[in-house]
DNA sequence: CAAACATATATGAAATTTCAGATTTATTAT
DNA sequence: ATAATAAATCTGAAATTTCATATATGTTTG
């Protein structure tokens, strides 16, 4: 997706194409649930190619949606905690209200993460 | 974008991909305040031509999020009444917390609509 | 009333732009 | 060196725009 700069607050226009791909829309739900993931509990979650979900992670730093954390040699990824009330209310709204849509993710993630 | 079958529920993945471009996104959010406008209207409010807004006009019904009805002339365009409670509130939402993204829009509106 | 015309909206087709996926290479930590 | 993640590049597909034209309704005039 088209990239944004980082410094401006949120766009509603930037914050929805974040939202308007299944792997950075499942990834974000995912995160409003489980609070932090890092990339391979996402490749395993998701069953994805490393690169293609790190690029979609990439994406989702610029636009400010996720922080991610150098924990060794893993990088956790949580929902942004200076995101606007209301795109956090819609993430988790959309989560709430739409489980079958990420059951099956969550489903496959280890049991270290449930 | 990609068309959606008319029939099933509304996916999140689909109702996302409706708000991740401009002038979709506008219109939903313009509905949501102003009730109903017609596509002379919409064209007024966001300057663009006729064919660019009945194109996305014809996404959004395709996905089951506008309602359109003639009068006469005029074809008149409304958030669908059955829209999931849950897609409501993310296009209310965020219109209230996002004046200054449709207010210039709002503003090119003629009067019998204000 | 019917023919001609005007207005509002929709759509087909071609051109352009944008985006996502794959592969490869680089970086960072153990 | 190995494991985890990021970045770069290329490529094909899909979304968007534009222009021209079609359709539907309404209005005017002879």
């Amino acid at each position: 997706m088209s990239t944004c700069s980082d410094s401006a607050q949120l766009q509603p226009l930037t914050f929805f194409k974040c939202l308007s791909e299944d792997t950075r829309l499942k990834t974000l739900l995912m995160l409003s649930i489980k609070g932090e993931l890092c990339v391979c509990d996402l490749t395993d979650a998701l069953q994805l190619s490393q690169p293609k979900i790190s690029r979609h992670l990439a994406d989702l730093r610029k636009c400010g949606l996720v922080l991610d954390t150098r924990k060794g040699k893993w990088v956790y990824y949580q929902l942004h905690p200076d995101l606007p009330a209301w795109a956090l209310e819609v993430i988790k709204n959309t989560a709430i209200h739409n489980n079958e849509y990420i059951s099956e993710a969550l489903a496959n993630l280890s049991c270290e993460n449930c």
